[in-house]
DNA sequence: ACACGATTAAAACAAGCGTTTAAATTGCGC
DNA sequence: GCGCAATTTAAACGCTTGTTTTAATCGTGT
């Protein structure tokens, strides 16, 4: 239903949507130049042009070959509970429905340094107000937010949509957070923290925030 | 102690700031030239590079601006409920450590439109990794941040500093991402929350997931 | 081996950037 | 009202940006 396809890259395209995505995580994406990404890519400047058309194309690429196999999972993550919820005859529990979209997250940015990469280019476009691609990542992240919140809501009657609404904000902020690769004071340490129990913390902390009166 | 002074500006550095600074939250740092600060202040091109000596000076300007006042603040807060405990010959609660950093900050978000528009600044260099101000920003967050930690962990003993630490920054994240002026998927709402409605939600959210074993 | 579309390469383009310069204007002490 | 420092102005500086152009090279089917 909501499972979408990629384009096929050639070599070069994918040398550049590498090596750009790197870039753009390290220095943002205004930051990062074509001369930039074309040269470490170790291809000609004008192959950004010939191959995506221009440089905001090259951004969308980027987005798109990491939010929707991320997007997927979330999505299959979140069926799978709510399926087996269905079988029981009874609502999935709050820290079930904050865990697929929670542990898909994390498992992906600690993938791979270009995952990684890819979840810090996330933060900032999330964080960043009027950039020219909140629509396009409205249009892949809508879906699945309404259902996280449908979802908590027939699990928790008791507490209304906007509140949910207003917690699960909460919750996608200090994941995020979690995520940055950055030295903020006090963050260095919890970089290396163990992935499994940085799931559980993240999931712990927001279930119990969620469910409160 | 740590209670910092400002600087004296003249009218025209104040209309260069105070331009400067909404245009940053709008379009971010690196996409505000010179000439849209200026033409928007409506003072000469060249008056940012007399008056502040380049533009990375004009963005320290705005930074110190407000964040000097915002952690006076917050100090203020976290040194009452402090010495109020100490009286009491006990131990603050969660919450109260929580609020007094949580409540400073929305109400400073709250306050008036410069105010929103530097929160959002300051939301876009928390994310944002190897950014060219994190030193100065560290520099002014560390010390509470330290303190923060030390006083959750004499009222929580029996959970460990890193983690207390780790929670913290998602207690930071949560805050950050529910101040964002943006229309992210089902942010629009809550962007008009009545804001003591705010601060109890964050408050409460973050403090049992704190005090959670 | 040839031809022809796909790709790469080098160079140039106009536009915009932060900054500097030098002249014009202002404002205030005397 | 004069003189001088502070400020504002307009113009230009050198440089970088994304993009385009034109030519060279590659790769494959015949």
């Amino acid at each position: 239903m909501n499972y979408l396809e990629l384009p096929c890259y050639t070599k070069t395209q994918l040398k550049i949507i590498d090596t750009a995505e790197h870039l753009f995580a390290c220095h943002g994406i205004h930051s990062t130049t074509l001369r930039m990404s074309t040269s470490a890519a170790k291809v000609n400047l004008a192959a950004v042009n010939y191959h995506f058309g221009n440089k905001e194309k090259l951004i969308q690429a980027v987005l798109l070959r990491n939010l929707i196999p991320l997007n997927n999972e979330r999505q299959q993550q979140l069926d799978r509970v709510l399926h087996e919820a269905e079988i029981k005859c009874q609502p999935a529990n709050t820290k079930q429905i904050l865990h697929s979209f929670i542990m898909p997250t994390i498992l992906f940015a600690r993938r791979n340094v270009a995952c990684k990469d890819f979840m810090t280019i996330v933060a900032t476009l999330m964080i960043n107000p009027n950039n020219e691609f909140r629509q396009l990542f409205n249009s892949l992240m809508t879906p699945l937010l309404n259902q996280l919140v449908q979802a908590l809501s027939a699990t928790l009657p008791n507490i209304s949509p906007s509140t949910l609404n207003l917690r699960l904000q909460f919750t996608i902020g200090a994941m995020i957070f979690s995520m940055r690769e950055i030295d903020i004071p006090l963050t260095a340490q919890h970089l290396d923290t163990d992935i499994n129990l940085l799931i559980t913390e993240i999931t712990s902390f927001a279930s119990t925030g969620m469910e409160q009166p």
